[in-house]
DNA sequence: CAAGCTATACTTAGCGA
DNA sequence: GTCGCTAAGTATAGCTT
């Protein structure tokens, strides 16, 4: 029947490729599982029929085979995958320096707002009252600031109520003047009188305070 | 010379297995050309001797095929890139978050502090006084504490001293005992005084101040 | 170790079902 | 497409060099 050896080039015949493909690809990986065997070895093999069709062999895991092979091959993926884990390295890195500091951001409010207060040393205490105390300076005088912007715009406001008065709208602007100008004179001398309610307003922050004798006497 | 058929085992001869392996080898990889130019299809072979070393075969360009291979065989490679990329995220996510934190914190320590108090509203403002003041109370009472304990220990020392003295131990100890009673003697009404250096002792941080009037006069 | 030899075992082309 | 068959061709185990 067969006549004589076959040139190994492509065979021409769809029908007899199809066949010859199948039974070589057959005896290939048959030829693949005995080598791993006998020998010890780890054997894959890959076929791409021309369709696109994929027919594999693999004596152990092919994706560490795969893995292994491209390693060998190139260090291509290898070393990618090292400068991912470095990246993420850096990131975790940055993350440790970061709650770091959010624990010392903490640690520093809470002394400033007076808790934790017992593993401090005299010069430490020292040093955040000196914080605290320019602090309250700070907001007094800011929030002195903002009364003083409030004051002029009520002045303002009652000078130009007035001239309507004095144009002669009637008893009713007039009675609003009037309170309006009360409300003003009263915060001249008073602490933290509720709020008077004139408006969106807020009169009532001017502080006076007396603080006198030795610190633990004046909670 | 050849006996009988082989078994398709491990040969145990290293020598056999050797000569086997290599053998093989070469008729493997020259059935998968065979096969790639026959049939018109890519083939690939791979081998690992157990020494690790590698041996492969490829019709035409090996990473594409690989490629080409992981891809049909199953998404493992980018499911686990995915999986990377999205815990890298996550990280990016977490650190996003810690920075914002970690500005609210130096934020809110600046108020407490403060700083940058444009922005804050009276209600902010009186918060944030109110915060100190408690504050300020909290740091002095501690301060209190830390003292009257110096002092304890200061009296109890003068006591030790006075004791020594009595027993008649010469002149120089008796001029340390009375030094360090007249310092401990001086703190109970002196403000900001400078230190005194008695050891390591401090005892200037007793304060007593007086604020009377409007914010802004207060400074 | 590698290479060559050779009897045998294995593979497979071509064909038919 | 697959399976079985068979003879020709091929691969290789065990051996020697």
């Amino acid at each position: 029947m067969v006549r004589g050896k076959i040139e190994i080039k492509r065979i021409e015949n769809l029908t007899s490729r199809q066949v010859t493909f199948s039974k070589r690809r057959k005896g290939l990986f048959k030829k693949a599982h005995e080598l791993s065997v006998l020998c010890d070895a780890q054997v894959a093999a890959i076929v791409f029929s021309k369709n696109g069709k994929l027919y594999d062999f693999a004596s152990s895991n092919m994706q560490k085979m795969i893995e292994r092979c491209e390693i060998q091959r190139n260090e291509y993926t290898g070393a990618e995958n090292l400068q991912k884990q470095q990246y993420v390295q850096e990131l975790k890195n940055e993350m440790v320096i970061m709650m770091d500091k959010i624990e010392l951001l903490q640690l520093h409010s809470r002394k400033l707002m007076g808790q934790d207060l017992d593993s401090c040393s005299v010069e430490e205490l020292n040093e955040i009252s000196t914080k605290i105390e320019k602090s309250l300076t700070n907001v007094r005088s800011r929030k002195a600031k903002l009364n003083e912007y409030k004051i002029e715009k009520l002045k303002a406001e009652i000078a130009k109520e007035k001239e309507v008065f004095n144009e002669g709208s009637g008893l009713r602007q007039m009675f609003e003047a009037q309170s309006l100008w009360m409300q003003s004179r009263s915060m001249k001398s008073e602490k933290s009188a509720p709020s008077c309610g004139c408006g969106n307003m807020n009169i009532s922050d001017v502080e006076t305070d007396l603080s006198i004798g030795l610190p633990e006497n004046r909670v």
